[in-house]
Order: C-alpha cells, then sequence, then structure tokens
DNA sequence: TAGATTGTTAATCGATTAACAATC
DNA sequence: TAGATTGTTAATCGATTAACAATC
C-alpha cells in the first residue's frame, strides 16, 4: 500500500486548513499553499493526493470543495463523531466543556467517573458511575474515548474500555499505552513534552555555542 | 551529527522508565526491557545509548544509577524546570492545578490571562494581567510557556512570548504554530487528535475488509 | 505564446534493523 | 565453558525530494 499513518494524519490537516481557505473565500488552492500552511513540501502534497486519486488541473490547482468533498469521502466524512471522557477530574471536565470541539463536529456524549460526589446523570453532558460504561459503550456504539484518569488506574481502564468495545483511545495518563490488534491508541504525555522541550532547547543552545 | 529531535524524545522517554524501574527497585536494565518500555527495537536502544557515549557491560547490560545519571547529563538534569501558563480558561487553569508536574521536577510559576475577573497576583499560583507577561518573562528568566488562549489570539500571544524571550511553545490553541530560529514549537491540537484517530479507525476497518 | 503548475519517476536521504564479532 | 548481551557495521527500508515532461 503505502497509505501509512503519516499520510492519513496529512490529509487530516490539509482537510482543516482549507476549510479556514474556504470560510476565507477561496475558491482554489495550489499544492504551494498547503505546504506552507502544513509546513511540508509541494511534492509531498500532490503525492499524498495522487496517492488517493484526487487530481488538479495543471494549471489552475485544486478546486477547494471539490478537494474538500474528496478529502471528507477519504477520511470518513462529516458525521458527528461522538466521543466519552473517562475521568472526569480536573482535565477531563475542562475536555468536556471544550468549545473547540463542536466546529470539528466531535461531540462528548458522556463524562465516567469513580467518584459518587461526581456522579451527575442529569447534567448536559451527563456524568456516570464507570460501572456503567460497557453498558452505555454498547447501547451509544461508541468507539473513541478520552481517557483522563491518574496513571494508577489507566492499564485496568483502558482494558475495560477495550473489552467494551472501544476502538480509539486518545490517552492523557502519564502512562504509555500501547495500540494493539484492532485498537488504535494516542498517547498525550503533557510533562513528557514539556521535558521534551527543555531538552531540545538545551541541545540547541550547545549546537549555538559548537558553531560559534 | 545524527542526534536529531528524535533521539532526544526517546532519550526522554527511555529516563522515564527507568526511574520506574528504580523505584520498582531495579539494579540493571537490559536493552530489551526498554525496548519492550518504549516500543522500539533492542538495536535500537543501544545505537542511541552510543551515539551519546553511554555503554553498558557486554552480558550485565546496563547498570541503572548510571544509566539514569548520564541521561540527566544529557539532558539536562535534575534542575527544577520552570514553566507559565498563558490563557487561564478551563484548560489552562486544569493544567495549573495538574498534579503530575510535580514529580517530573515541573514547576508552573504564574498564569496569564486578559480577564480582570481572573486576575489574582496573591494565589498560590499568581494570575496576572497579560500586560506583566514580558516583565515576568524577563526578571524570572521564563524559558517555556504553555499557550493555552483562544485560536483568535493564539498566534499574537505566540509572537508576544518569543519577543518576551520564551524559547519554547506548547500550543494547544488549534493553530499549527512553526517553530522559527531559536524557538521550538509543539503544537498539541486536540480536536485533530480526536479527527485522526476516527479517520486511523476507518482505515483500519476498511483495511480489514480488503482482507477478509 | 509564455509561464505556471500538476503528476510522476527516479534519486536521495535518513532512520531503522539485521547480523555478528567481541566479550563478559 | 557455554550462553547472553553489547557495540557497531553494513544492508535495508521507507519516506521525502528533485526534477521534468505534460498540459492548462
Amino acid at each position: 500500500m503505502g497509505a501509512t499513518k503519516e499520510v492519513v494524519v496529512r490529509l487530516a490537516k490539509y482537510k482543516n486548513v482549507l476549510e479556514k481557505l474556504r470560510s476565507l473565500g477561496f475558491v482554489k488552492v495550489f499544492s504551494d499553499n498547503l505546504a506552507d500552511a502544513v509546513g511540508v513540501s509541494p511534492a509531498l502534497v500532490r503525492k499524498d493526493f495522487s496517492m488517493f486519486g484526487i487530481t488538479g488541473k495543471k494549471r489552475g490547482g485544486y478546486q477547494l470543495d471539490d478537494l474538500i468533498t474528496q478529502l471528507n469521502r477519504i477520511l470518513g466524512g462529516d458525521e458527528v463523531q461522538r466521543v466519552i471522557v473517562v475521568g472526569c477530574g480536573k482535565i477531563g471536565s475542562a475536555l468536556m466543556q471544550y468549545r473547540g470541539f463542536a466546529r470539528e463536529r466531535i461531540r462528548i456524549v458522556a463524562g465516567f467517573d469513580v467518584d459518587p460526589a461526581k456522579i451527575d446523570p442529569n447534567a448536559p453532558i451527563p456524568i456516570r458511575d464507570i460501572s456503567e460504561l460497557p453498558y452505555v459503550v454498547k447501547s451509544e456504539k461508541i468507539k473513541v474515548a478520552i481517557l483522563t484518569v491518574p496513571e494508577s488506574a489507566a492499564a485496568q481502564v483502558a482494558d475495560m474500555l477495550v473489552a467494551a468495545g472501544v476502538r480509539g483511545i486518545l490517552n492523557f495518563a502519564p502512562i504509555l499505552l500501547k495500540s494493539q490488534q484492532n485498537v488504535v491508541i494516542h498517547n498525550i504525555n503533557i510533562a513528557l513534552e514539556l521535558e521534551n522541550l527543555f531538552c531540545l532547547l538545551r541541545f540547541a543552545e550547545s549546537e549555538g555555542e559548537r558553531n560559534r
């Protein structure tokens, strides 16, 4: 094949940029424009497109509407994407209320926690006891979950999610969960990201000295 | 050279795993153990180490204490790493209170916002008006900032941070900020991560069908 | 037309891995 | 000793880019 994860991820980035361009009134784009916006080379943009049979006009670039339609077809389109949040602590609650999701057609349909004080099935976004998770995942056909439980519970809750039928997990717990057969896991480790920033800076500095 | 960003990022992952192993009472590790924990091949672990002059014993693997010391030397070690949060909305506030940072020796020293209602210079972690940002960054020698402002303000505030002397930005606004000369920017776009999960699942499905 | 941009091939580049001698 | 693991070289692999004919 060749349609690796990286390509799919880039396609989604192109789509996001294109939607912004459309709202600005653009009608067409060149591979050059997209390349600049996403931070890749124009050749790669064209290659990514051609890999999925998306073509443009030799001199006129790509029609914005066409392109977005095609990308939606490939990426899974316009349906509202339903997600649950498991672990309603600080970060979990913040994500449940995050306004940026609506624009991307992402809807959080429920939260789950073990703390009885947090349970509130009548809230706009209901918060349920975690024991109800398997039932809700099945009846609502939930495919993707955001995992924001403490580190100590993360592995166990991840297993529970997979057992219930969840196929994609966005993990914020500071533990590396591994993608398995049929389950895609993305790990976001904020402390590690900060550490990496500090390391890279330190490195950039010593590089600078070396070149002086 | 060859010490690319990826290598540095892996070294930090090794270090995290090693610290956990140490707290479990481990005394030595093999490249095999680390490879499993971080999800890479044993050969790559050894290569990464040898690239920085870290050596083990031909039969006995690597001494845990030695290894951690070496990694600390390379990665910038044990000092407390001071960070500011710019934008004290839901996510910004959640991060300011996130308990996981302390363990990684990360300390949030201040928050900034434009909303007068949020300003509170006497809180445990003071929240200041954004106009004070340049002064605080300079006087406290802040190198890294977490950016959690709304999309519409992100680019402008990022410029402000760089002008004030910040050299690393962890950007949560849904906009792709580009790393420049001397400035490292990591973008975490949570909506995009979720979109990617859905896309990858959709892809995995159609792959599955094809192989049936 | 002249100029610009696509689509695609072949070349390049860099990162990862296989493999194995060295050696504990 | 026999067995296991490192350190390193050379081979592989895959992704990216350069380059250019096609063509609008």
